[in-house]
DNA sequence: CACCCCATGTGACGGCTGTCATATGTGGGC
DNA sequence: GCCCACATATGACAGCCGTCACATGGGGTG
């Protein structure tokens, strides 16, 4: 392969489909970017010139509330799309991207992308399944964080992480997954001082603990009982 | 035309540049069909055998709560697609849709919709650009939802709905759309006393006035004071 | 080790808002 | 006109949770 970027194409679900010369010519105009945790990768309203394509860690896409706060809107691992309906739609960011691990992205330019999306009709499917999948995720999102008990929110949250990346270890379901107090909050629409009582209380209960490196579910009958209740 | 539904094919934004042969095939194998207000269109979950395109009147699509109330996503007029998600992806419907006044739909079989996307770039792009759109606003709408005061959404939705929809009349901003209580209620993420008792106060107020056939904003400031506190 | 900075944790307090109960009004059917 | 069903409206009350204030701890730097 000429280009490094091209192997790197070629193991995205996206490009998999797309002719081998393709992505050789997609890989010789983009370039790998490094984020540290906590780095923008883009910010809602800035112009999307490139087009994102994880290709390893972490990244949250939140949007800043009226009052200030930041919502997460989602967590994205390798291999997710980021600025695709920017990009598309050549508007603004809707929304802004930050790494929550060490994370390197795959920066394509937004006009070789779209030359690419005119002649291959697979491309284009491609990205119609990932919006469409995206579009189904956010519906479910909205139903539920809007309203409800805090607490109920949290204990939904845990348990779709660790049906998504739990593994038995430690006593419990592991999962790998780093994020403050505050980055929780952000996740369930709270503040972080609820979010702390609850963490607290339930490391208390043996509920749930958080680790250096992740959390534990200890009891996952209580988080499904806390998540069925409230409102 | 052979068709009646041909000509109205051809007004809505997404076939106009499709081929008048082909809009006059899939008008061939479409029907309309009629909604009174509450009436379902399509409830989550079921298979969807059908892609909808609003022909008149007005839809809510919405979810239903862990807790069973029921939370709009999205309400959407003349020209709207309904089930466009669902039917490219041939998976259920991941959400409700209900007549919020009396409407009509053109319902086409998912295999004739599906047949004509695979040769009829076009559509796809259209397709893409509806999918990009909402996703958009589900984005907007899932930072606005979450979080801060209620009547700060209240007064944040009624402003939206005075641009999107508001003419000059009765002594302010005249909205033409008819929502129980029931429903601000569901578009707020609140229940229908909170939302009853926020609608009289504001009534008492001179701010915002319900009437047989819709609302009408008397005090646009108010609402703007209201929407940028709180949280 | 001392120091600082930031994340985490805890307590007190108040008010928004969900819940329950009940009243009023309006339209439809007979 | 009468009655019923439903939407709208209002009051009382409790408790969740946002806000403010401050304590604790741990990692990095000097």
């Amino acid at each position: 392969m000429e280009h490094p970027a091209a192997d790197l194409l070629a193991q995205i679900p996206l490009f998999r489909r797309v002719l081998a010369d393709d992505r050789e010519r997609l890989a010789g105009v983009s370039h790998l970017r490094h984020y540290e945790r906590g780095h923008l990768v883009f910010e809602e309203g800035d112009p999307s010139d490139f087009f994102f394509v994880i290709v390893s860690g972490r990244v949250k896409v939140f949007k800043r509330a009226p009052s200030g706060h930041e919502r997460i809107l989602e967590i994205f691992g390798a291999g997710g799309l980021l600025g695709a309906v920017a990009a598309y739609e050549s508007r603004p960011f809707p929304a802004t991207a930050a790494a929550i691990e060490s994370s390197t992205c795959l920066l394509t330019p937004r006009p070789a992308f779209f030359a690419l999306l005119e002649h291959q009709p697979s491309l284009v499917r491609g990205l119609l399944s990932s919006l469409t999948i995206r579009l189904v995720e956010l519906t479910a999102r909205l139903a539920e964080l809007t309203g409800g008990r805090v607490e109920s929110r949290f204990a939904r949250l845990f348990l779709k992480l660790g049906v998504q990346m739990g593994r038995p270890d430690r006593g419990g379901v592991f999962v790998p997954m780093v994020l403050s107090r505050q980055e929780l909050a952000d996740l369930t629409g709270t503040t972080i001082e609820t979010c702390i009582r609850i963490m607290s209380r339930w490391s208390k209960d043996h509920v749930l603990h958080t680790e250096k490196d992740g959390f534990v579910i200890l009891d996952r009958g209580a988080l499904e009982a806390l998540a069925s209740q409230g409102f």
